[in-house]
DNA sequence: ACAAGTATCTCGCTCAACGAGAGAATATGG
DNA sequence: CCATATTCTCTCGTTGAGCGAGATACTTGT
């Protein structure tokens, strides 16, 4: 086996893990009356209401790279649906917060809840010093994907 | 540190990364002028021409989860940008062969070829029973994901 | 030869996202 | 303070990827 096979071997892996991950979010956006983008915004203001941010349309147009005419469609759909709600801002009444419902916590559950449990079990069969290797792993991993960006 | 912590910390990483490889293909697409999805096709085009096998509309629309009409649209777009080529199947005359042209191997290279460079080159810093503790895990992960779709 | 099955493509439509710009609120320079 | 620039969100008209339905061309079983 030479110096390159297994590394090789890894980035493959690491691209087949993301396509999984890809299609069962899909999955999931569908089975729920969602578009993919909705998924990922509901993600980004989930993540944001559990680190205490205030996520406004125009926040949330930029993490989604959609432009203001897309974003309000999508807050649109995303209040349809009753997953947000729109409040003024009442410091800087140019802005609207975007408020997580608890329905939007409860679809967030049902996304993640089960497929954590799942990873959270099969990292058990790992003992504590694989999955620091794990850890450092994917960390050294994600630095070189975030460094490639923006070049 | 408790005993739940480290794999809730392993599976935020792991969504990171993938995140982060989702942005880096989206950016990769625009600038090239190419959709989501163009990029996803020409990635399992790639693939299988590497692995030697023919690809259909059909197959294609199928591992992309398009239907025909939708398939028909996206082999126009790769055929009219020169990445691909339609030939009849010579043996069954309802069938088209996708044929991957030069251009489209050079595009791949382009968005594979310097990623994977760095990704290798960071797992130099690993060695051999570190990196296969990474397969062991990146496989775990992967069948507990796929197992979770269809579900 | 004919019916049934399979592979691809055409037509008309929907709707997510875009570009341009309007409207409302806030900051800033004279 | 008032005029002007800036910021944030939303509206309007348009484009185009993808869908459903069905047409077309070829193959296979009887």
């Amino acid at each position: 086996m030479s110096d390159v096979e297994e590394p090789m071997r890894l980035v493959h892996l690491l691209r087949g893990l993301t396509v999984e991950l890809d299609l069962f979010g899909a999955e999931f956006a569908a089975s729920n009356g969602l578009h993919p983008t909705d998924l990922r915004a509901l993600i980004h203001l989930l993540d944001a209401a559990r680190a205490g941010e205030v996520v406004t349309p125009g926040r949330l147009g930029e993490a989604l790279r959609l432009n203001s005419a897309g974003t309000t469609g999508l807050v649109d759909r995303l209040e349809g649906l009753g997953l947000i709600r729109r409040e003024r801002d009442p410091g800087d009444r140019r802005k609207v917060r975007l408020v997580v419902e608890e329905r939007a916590m409860e679809l967030g559950e049902g996304f993640f809840g089960g497929l954590i449990g799942d990873l959270v079990g099969a990292m058990g069969r790992f003992d504590a010093a694989e999955l620091a290797t794990a850890r450092r792993f994917l960390l050294a991993m994600t630095e070189v994907v975030a460094a490639a960006r923006g070049m």
